[in-house]
DNA sequence: GGTAGACCTGGACGC
DNA sequence: GCGTCCAGGTCTACC
């Protein structure tokens, strides 16, 4: 809950119950829906009936990474320790930020944030599920997120018209293109064997992503050396440390590089002053 | 390498 | 009802 990823199709969250949905395309092209509930020790996960081994495997696989039900973060909890801010952090076992299973769609989803306000995020997100998504069998209301295969076959006029993406829908389109063809591969990023420096190149050379939005997917890649610097980020600063007054990105990024490669981990989890009118 | 200016969209705000 | 501003930034042209 440290980003507002479970906001956004075809994830949905219910306050009341805990109960977090998302919806997916396997491999095979089978469309279903997991029902993910926090269970003792992990968590319990409900995804329809008649799998075969395989996919079964593969849910598993993207689960997990979704979650980031493998991921230790001892040694930052051991850093934060020293922070009465971020004391809680180890109690709540904060750290996971919600992922994707495919890093294409947290890009998309990271250009849909940039320059706009978060409600025109969920939107824009919502409509390009609804318009290019692959339906659920059993309810067709309810779609998955369009592959980058789907997304590579429509026109930029249509996405601009059907999505309300704005100057965004070129950046979307290419991105869906390349990986469409085989010219870029995101998801070998995953993998972990880049320098983080190595990875950042790699990020900015998709067209939409610049500073904060590879920071962004730096965080969700599990690389913690760049803040995600946004409006958000310059006011929570200013409120904290200035006084309310109107601070820079270089005022941000001193706030946090005592904590080294650990910064941008302790800025998602940071516990923020409420913020003064 | 640093920096204006443009960029879709739609909600908030002032008049 | 209308005009302006701006938001969880980025790109391009220009210096």
């Amino acid at each position: 809950m440290s980003h507002g990823w479970m906001q956004l199709a075809p994830y949905g969250f219910d306050e009341q119950t805990g109960l977090l949905t998302y919806l997916d395309r396997l491999s095979s092209g089978r469309v279903l829906e997991y029902r993910i509930r926090e269970a003792s020790g992990g968590v319990n996960v409900e995804a329809g009936r008649g799998l075969s081994a395989t996919e079964r495997a593969e849910l598993r696989h993207r689960i997990s990474w979704m979650l980031g039900l493998d991921m230790d973060f001892s040694e930052f909890y051991s850093e934060a320790r020293r922070e009465p801010k971020l004391s809680r952090a180890e109690k709540k076992a904060q750290g996971r930020v919600l992922r994707c299973p495919t890093l294409f769609e947290d890009v998309v989803k990271t250009i849909l944030t940039t320059n706009t306000l978060w409600g025109a995020t969920r939107r824009m997100t919502a409509n390009l599920v609804a318009q290019f998504g692959e339906p659920l069998p059993e309810d067709a209301s309810r779609k998955a997120f369009p592959t980058p295969e789907r997304l590579a076959r429509t026109t930029e006029a249509r996405l601009r018209r059907e999505t309300r993406l704005g100057y965004r829908a070129p950046y979307i389109l290419e991105l869906a293109r390349s990986i469409a063809s085989g010219a870029l591969d995101l998801e070998v990023l995953k993998a972990g064997r880049l320098t983080t420096s190595e990875l950042r190149k790699r990020l900015l050379a998709i067209k939409g992503v610049g500073n904060y939005a590879a920071a962004n997917l730096l965080v969700i890649l599990g690389r913690y050396d760049y803040l995600p610097i946004d409006s958000w980020a310059l006011k929570m600063v200013s409120n904290e440390w200035h006084a309310g007054r109107p601070v820079t990105p270089v005022e941000v990024e001193a706030a946090f590089a005592s904590w080294g490669k650990w910064k941008g981990l302790a800025y998602f989890v940071w516990d923020w002053s409420e913020l003064k009118d």
